[in-house]
DNA sequence: GTAGTGATAGAAAGCGCTTACTACACCGCT
DNA sequence: AGCGGTGTAGTAAGCGCTTTCTATCACTAC
């Protein structure tokens, strides 16, 4: 049914071998004959089978993108970015692949018939909707399609269960010899086999039977976001401007994003000699989702707690829009009745009425830094870790306290 | 180096074809050798090699997903709810695959070890950007993988060099037996050689030279939106507020979302008698992008052109929150001053400062029925087409236009 | 003239699965 | 006893590539 390889050698008069060898650019081939090999590849629209190529090779083009919930631009912004590194826009042409001979370039099939380029990876973007279940099948089914590199985003979830299961998969995923990456999720915590639902990894794994190569091969590599000092500046910033009751809409309790912008809170007020775990500190934190709907709601539950809260930072900016949305339904103007900050920086940011103070994440670069180091483009950071700085933007949601209610 | 299907017969002291059997659980196997392959599965850890299967049995569980801009809700809103249908939540168990014996089932592999649940797709979203030249080779990259099936999602970029480009790739991969399934745009303009950038809906196009097998092979199948009734729909709400002076930020030019958007907004016009050809009309609409940046410029340039404009129609809701942002920095109130309106109702469009009233396109239900529709489970809808209605939403920003400045 | 040396091209052995076919055991029948 | 099921399992032939090893050719070097 399909053309194959051996039609294309067949039509242009040369070995199978040949034929691979013109379509990967590997091996010197005369131009002459790259040339009656390309033609035939055209005339008979030829598409390299990737099955096959992929078994032949024992690697494959694909990288695996997994997000939490991909219609959130906060992964969607990351996605993207990873995904322009992957293939980028100059597309078609692409020179010849990995090291090799310097002759075989332009084996790119731009003109009409065309086919893809060599070296092309895939990305595969995976939409976890954040269900841990859904991350582990997944990175099976990233495994089983024996992936290049597979790039996790966004806070993990903190269950000792899942992440032994995550870690088994990832380890496996390396032994295998794909390329781990975190962007926006923190290293795993480290498997120290210790209680409950363990994998088999006993202490004594390391320097055995594993492999000897591949350096650094104790925690995949991460780009981690400082959430712990966003949120710490972002209420110092409030604490800075008068505010002494500040409400805080955390995320969902098993997050790591959840936890460390959480710490970040506290320890800005514990430094400003409000702890927040006093009396009038935890009654003002409230758990809930990254969503609108939970911003809403937990704006309200926090007005019924305390009507006197003057400020609320809410889980990130979505929630803030909804936190935004119940403090006008109440009557309650912004900035001047209560102050709301976000989180992230998403482009709607800057655009909510009153534009939002938040914390500024360079997801974009994020995500192209994470991009770069799955396909290995560039050298991972010191440790395996680096860290991207995140940045405070004061807007308009912010101001000094007023004397609205009792105090 | 890795453990392969013989490894798992040797230990299980079966044929390699057994295992094959029990993983893919499409033929009977004794209970007893089921249960005796599955521990060795565990117990050695084995994942399928997805490109040997994907050779061996000529198909592949990917699913190509092609979206515009990843990073904009409106997109990841179907990929989300496509890939949703594609790898339902359930996930891990499943039962046994297709039709033949009814004895096979429960092959999954749920317990810790486990491996990908057999029959398990694999959506791959890939983000185009806009750019023509990387929706083909995306297409291209789907072929060589031998994807089960393609969802292009979006308006379509109306360039007939682009569209017979497509029309090939898409055409070459129904050959190879992928489905493809159109969400959000219209089918492709027929391959009929005809002269300019016509879109030619001309009536005599079925049963040609077309291919005889594949029944419905004429047309990939399509789940449309109605861009054309919602924005006439809009406008008609605007005019029966009294509004007489509209402007219309369309998106780029040649897309056929904005076309079809624009037909629509025409129409109703001319219906009210105003037909927007005439001097004041084509004055009022600008092509732009559909990204805040365009609406925030177009609104500008709107006001320059005819300072007495009472109301604005953005290209989508992006856009109309660029449009609230320049107003508003213009010191003009809305809707007492100017009314605005967006399109698509995505989740931020409720929760605008004022909320926006929108033309609401059911996304999530679009992407659910391609992914149906991509996966097979849902029979095409008659002639190959399905028209997803859209819904007038209307909210605090637009109302009747008041003599603001000079009429 | 016979080796030695690059530069090219072909032959052929798999890569790890799937899936006809075939084989066998055991059953109830005639 | 002999026959045709029926239910399981093994055999083996590929699937379409990649890649190692080998062959050839055209020269140059002795």
């Amino acid at each position: 049914m399909a053309v194959t390889l051996a039609d294309v050698a067949a039509r242009a008069g040369v070995s199978a071998a040949t034929v691979s060898r013109v379509l990967n650019g590997n091996y010197p081939v005369a131009r002459t004959t790259r040339s009656r090999v390309m033609r035939a590849v055209e005339e008979l629209e030829y598409v390299v089978n990737g099955p096959a190529s992929s078994l032949a090779a024992a690697r494959s083009d694909l990288i695996g993108v997994l997000v939490n919930d991909i219609a959130d631009p906060f992964f969607g912004i990351m996605a993207s970015a990873i995904q322009n590194e992957i293939s980028p826009v100059t597309g078609a042409g692409g020179g010849g692949a990995a090291g090799a001979a310097a002759s075989g370039a332009g084996a790119g099939g731009a003109p009409g018939g065309g086919e893809g380029a060599p070296g092309q990876k895939l990305a595969v973007v995976c939409n976890t909707g954040g269900v841990p279940e859904r991350e582990l099948t997944y990175l099976t089914l990233l495994q089983r399609q024996r992936a290049a590199a597979v790039v996790l985003t966004g806070g993990a979830i903190e269950s000792p269960a899942h992440s032994a299961a995550l870690a088994v998969r990832l380890r496996r995923l390396e032994r295998a010899g794909a390329r781990v990456v975190l962007c926006g999720r923190p290293p795993l915590p480290v498997p120290e086999p210790e209680g409950g639902a363990q994998g088999a990894e006993s202490a004594m794994t390391g320097p055995d039977r594993s492999r000897g190569a591949d350096a650094e091969a104790g925690q995949p590599i991460a780009v981690t976001f400082d959430n712990r000092g966003g949120a710490r500046t972002l209420t110092e910033h409030l604490l800075s401007l008068g505010h002494r009751r500040l409400g805080y809409l955390a995320g969902p309790a098993d997050r790591t994003t959840t936890r460390h912008r959480l710490e970040g809170h506290r320890a800005a007020l514990a430094d400003a000699g409000l702890d927040a775990t006093e009396a009038a500190g935890d009654r003002l934190i409230l758990h809930g989702g990254y969503d609108r709907a939970s911003g809403y709601d937990g704006a309200l539950e926090l007005l019924r707690r305390d009507p006197g809260v003057t400020a609320v930072l809410a889980a990130n900016d979505t929630a803030a829009l909804g936190v935004c949305a119940a403090l006008r339904d109440r009557g309650l103007r912004i900035p001047e009745d209560i102050s709301v900050t976000g989180f992230d920086d998403l482009p709607f940011a800057a655009d909510a009425a009153p534009a939002l103070t938040t914390v500024r994440i360079p997801l974009h670069d994020a995500g192209a830094r994470a991009g770069r180091l799955a396909l290995g483009l560039e050298a991972p950071p010191a440790g395996g870790i680096a860290t991207i700085r995140s940045e405070l933007m004061v807007r308009a949601s912010t101001a000094p306290p007023s004397r609205r209610t009792g105090g």
